[in-house]
RNA sequence: GGGAGUUUAGCUCAGCUGGUUUAGAGCAUCUGCCUUACAAGCAGAGGGUCGGGGGUUCGAAUCCCUCAACUCCCACCA
């Protein structure tokens, strides 16, 4: 088999890729085993892969691959959310730039080129997670429009109805202008915006001065809605505006009569205490309106321009009114002054234009209920979120959560199920047929038709139908009608899922909704664990996105690097819940990796084993303690699993494969060069080696199945992605520390080497003198190439350079090669160091304090490093005296 | 305005039920090496008074208080 030098992952990737589907190892039907699922938090169908989806998704592979190869029945589903305002959006602006416009279109043709819209661009990401490496279950792919998902999504709407947990009503809801819709109060991003705070003039038309100026001075950030103001206030208790009492006061420019209202709702200190309330354009005016009976008028078209009923400036946009009405207001001498300002704005998430309070019809559901068991749930840990620090947000999110307002005025998206009727009344039912039943028997008209019946025209928000995402995947006819008889055994068999990974800034959106479903509708928690990856920033800590244009691009980083290696990179430096600054050289990082493992693949492949030749004692040692290392790696690895650590088990094998693999195992066992290599070693190297891929491959799916494949002949389907993961065992402490010991001399001889030039070539002798096990000897010979290993100390003492490994003294005769100042200047230095080690803890030691107080264990532990230290301290001095 | 979190080597992070030598890892840096698996490499080395201050304790990176900086979430003061 020819190997080639480099690793190259592009040709390798799409290989196994095909193979793993081809032989539908990645499908997943319900049988005997236990289950392991995960649904995948579905991207928008139009969506491109960006670096949080790389992100989100490597981990849930995973846990996934890791679930499979434990013998678990895995099933990961994959599928797209139809993502209602942003798709939506995304087909008015390929119209626009056809030149149609939304309003030239009725709702059946631009709904039409919104599903030519999605079966063009939906998908694309599913394919993008393809070359991830994804092992998604494909024949499970789902859709939130899908017909048998959207039947699912008006029943719960109608059951939710029938339940009186949704109500229809007119409410201050935040208003996108751009998108046309209302949002609900998740979608609103609130920003601080440098504005102005202006003094406007209203006329007292009871003025009884003389020049008839007398006037009461309002401040407000937002002149414009004057003409809807139908009252002004000031607080009770307000000496400085009293005089205002019982007045009315004249609305300037349209010269409407208002009354001053007072209300302890007022802060005397801001602007003048005095309030122009405008109930139809904020949410505490319209509370206040509410309150004392005020008129609400609207004076704003839904596009944010001025409406018939502001009188003024009818049909200019809301922000070039503002500016010239303060022109206006100027001109007429009733600007009092201005003040630099700075305050909160909402913004619309998806349009990012400033939110319009605005009164309107929306529906609600009402969320005390539904919340309940979705906290409790949290609360007491039945659900677990990984990191635990989220508890305390979520639990303060869900007491004092608000109703949910689920209407937009949108096209693209499930339609409300709810018929007018000529009268005005209302029916919500599953569809048209039964809408007509149920208006008959309400009207007591029989003679009604579905043309009669007019369905509302508004859409559901997006998450009303993905909150149902982990129940409707698998059976879309929940909830039942109550007749269906049949348990569904996907949603039996797979339901509670395992494990959920999502972005934090979801939690509400998404993940508490999906507790208070499943809760709702399938008898218990959607999913037992709850991770919650970090944001993924630059190098600058910006949070990654498009209008920044500073996210790489993912298909062209794994290009560039490798799935593998993009998936290393975006695995570690990222533990659960923290940001990921993402850094190029991480793939770099993953990528070198990635040709280490290569490169040790192709060594051990190129020896030629020969039977008769018998194992040399150094490889039979290796094996030994190789044999240890792992045992502890697959029990370290397995409790960072528990804990959700993956960065830190990621890197645990990194350092097992590179350092204890690459640099001691194989380099103590490589014959040499152009020699064959014993039976009994290569069989073991390579159960190593199989052993390592198999540890690996939830990481690297790709590398090391291919090398998996290649260690033995397999059968066709055989894959290392259905081999039993290695699980944590016990592993012998002693044989790890014993080695440890016998590395540190190695690796202090090589230092004594650089720092005096001597090539590693040129054998040198070693003595040894104290304890140690000298079973290890041979290892140590070969490692450090010594012609020979003494006990005891050199004849003669000087032109010795020494070092100390815990007690045990190492020498190591350097003859001419020595410059005994040299040698003294690091004793000397090394003396110092032992000496103030000693110093601190007999320090410790002669502390009463510490002596009486502190447990057994750690005073003999300060006693044993005091008798250490002396005796290195000794050894020193000896060492000294003979140089 | 309220709440939560973070602050440990140049960078990213472990360590935090107080005591396993005088705090660890990876990357980066520096030195020497193209040694026949790998220069996308090998062998070494240097680097931190654990944000500042105070307290509890025989003993604090770890517990408490306080100050500072940063981050996130929630919030309608015009």
């Amino acid at each position: 088999m020819e190997v080639s030098a480099k690793y190259n992952p592009a040709e390798i990737e799409d290989k196994w890729y095909a193979y793993w589907m081809d032989h539908r190892l990645f499908h997943s039907e319900p049988d005997e085993r236990e289950p392991y699922t995960i649904v995948i938090p579905p991207p928008n169908v139009t969506g491109v892969l960006h670096m949080g989806h790389m992100l989100n998704n490597t981990i849930q592979d995973v846990l996934v691959r890791r679930a499979r190869m434990q013998g678990k029945n895995a099933c990961w589903v994959p599928g797209t959310d139809h993502a209602s305002i942003a798709t939506e959006a995304r087909v008015v602006a390929k119209l626009a730039g056809e030149g149609i416009r939304k309003s030239d279109l009725s709702r059946e043709q631009f709904v039409e080129q919104a599903w030519e819209w999605t079966r063009k661009h939906g998908g694309i990401i599913l394919e993008q997670l393809k070359k991830l490496g994804a092992s998604c279950d494909w024949d499970r792919v789902n859709f939130t429009m899908n017909e048998a998902y959207s039947r699912s999504v008006i029943r719960v709407f109608v059951d939710l109805f029938n339940k009186g947990k949704i109500y229809r009503g007119v409410r201050m809801v935040n208003w996108d202008p751009k998108a046309l819709t209302a949002v609900s109060d998740e979608e609103v991003v609130h920003k601080e915006v440098q504005g102005t705070l202006y003094y406007i003039r209203y006329k007292i038309k009871e003025s009884t001065s003389a020049t008839g100026d007398d006037y009461c001075v309002v401040a407000t950030t937002r002149p414009e809605t004057i003409m809807g103001d139908t009252a002004v206030a000031i607080h009770p208790n307000d000496p400085k505006n009293a005089r205002l009492r019982g007045k009315t006061v004249i609305v300037p420019l349209i010269n409407r009569e208002v009354p001053i209202i007072e209300d302890e709702y007022i802060d005397i200190e801001f602007g003048t205490g005095c309030l122009k309330v405008t109930p139809a354009h904020d949410v505490n005016d319209y509370l206040l309106g509410e309150k004392h009976c005020l008129e609400a008028i609207d004076v704003f078209n839904d596009d944010g321009t001025l409406s018939e009923k502001a009188q003024l400036y009818v049909g200019q946009d809301r922000f070039a009114v503002r500016e010239q009405i303060v022109k206006d207001l100027d001109a007429a001498g009733l600007l009092e002054k201005t003040e630099r300002y700075a305050h909160n704005v909402g913004f619309s998430e998806r349009t990012d234009v400033a939110i319009e309070p605005k009164l309107s019809m929306q529906w609600f559901v009402k969320m005390g209920e539904l919340a309940e068991p979705a906290l409790e749930a949290m609360m007491n840990n039945e659900v677990m979120l990984h990191p635990a620090k989220f508890k305390n947000t979520y639990r303060h999110w869900m007491e004092t959560i608000k109703d949910w307002c689920i209407s937009r005025q949108l096209w693209w998206g499930h339609r409300i199920p709810a018929w007018y009727l000529p009268d005005g009344r209302f029916v919500v039912a599953a569809d048209a047929a039964d809408a007509l039943k149920q208006a008959k028997a309400l009207t007591k008209n029989k003679s009604l038709t579905e043309t009669d019946l007019q369905q509302d025209g508004d859409c559901l928000d997006t998450w009303f139908s993905s909150w149902l995402w982990p129940i409707a995947v698998f059976d879309p006819e929940v909830p039942g009608s109550g007749e269906d008889v049949d348990p569904n055994i996907d949603l039996q068999y797979y339901y509670p899922t395992s494990d959920l990974v999502t972005a934090p800034e979801i939690l509400f959106f998404w993940v508490a909704r999906m507790l208070m479903a499943g809760y709702e509708w399938a008898g218990g928690y959607p999913f037992k664990n709850v991770y919650l990856t970090g944001i993924v920033r630059d190098k600058a800590g910006r949070k990654m996105s498009k209008s920044l244009g500073n996210s790489p691009d993912p298909l062209t980083l794994i290009e560039r690097y490798g799935a593998d290696g993009v998936r290393m990179g975006m695995l570690l430096t990222s533990p659960a819940g923290n940001d990921l600054p993402f850094d190029e050289a991480l793939c770099e990082q993953g990528r070198n990796f990635c040709n280490k493992i290569w490169n040790a693949f192709r060594l051990l492949n190129g020896w030629q084993a020969d039977s008769s030749l018998p194992q040399p004692a150094h490889s039979a040692q290796a094996g030994e303690w190789f044999r240890q290392v792992l045992r502890k790696a697959a029990a370290d690895i397995d409790d960072d699993f528990s804990k959700y650590r993956l960065s830190e088990a990621l890197m645990a094998l990194y350092k097992l494969f590179w350092d204890d693999f690459c640099a001691w195992y194989l380099e103590i066992i490589k014959p040499p060069a152009g020699q064959a290599i014993d039976q009994k070693t290569l069989d073991t190297a390579r159960l190593f080696f199989d052993y390592l891929m198999r540890l690996l491959h939830p990481f690297m799916p790709f590398i090391s199945e291919e090398i998996w494949q290649h260690l033995n002949p397999r059968r066709d389907g055989e894959s290392l992605m259905t081999q039993p993961q290695p699980y944590a065992d016990s592993f012998d402490d002693s044989c790890l520390a014993r080695f440890e010991v016998i590395r540190q001399a190695i690796a202090a001889i090589r230092t004594i080497r650089q720092m005096r030039s001597i090539a590693p070539k040129e054998p040198l002798a070693l003595y040894v003198k104290g304890e140690a096990d000298a079973h290890l000897f041979p290892l140590l010979q070969k490692m450090a190439n010594l012609s020979v290993i003494v006990p005891g100390t050199p004849e003669g003492g000087c032109n010795v350079a020494s070092f100390l490994v815990g007690t045990t003294e190492f020498l190591v005769p350097l003859g001419a090669k020595i410059n005994l100042d040299d040698e003294r200047l690091k004793l000397q230095a090394d003396l110092e160091y032992q000496q103030k080690f000693v110093a601190s803890v007999k320090h410790k030691l002669s502390n009463t304090g510490f002596v009486q107080n502190a447990p057994e264990q750690v005073i003999a532990l300060e006693r044993k490093k005091q008798a250490d230290g002396e005796a290195r301290i000794k050894a020193i001095e000896e060492q000294l005296k003979t140089l």
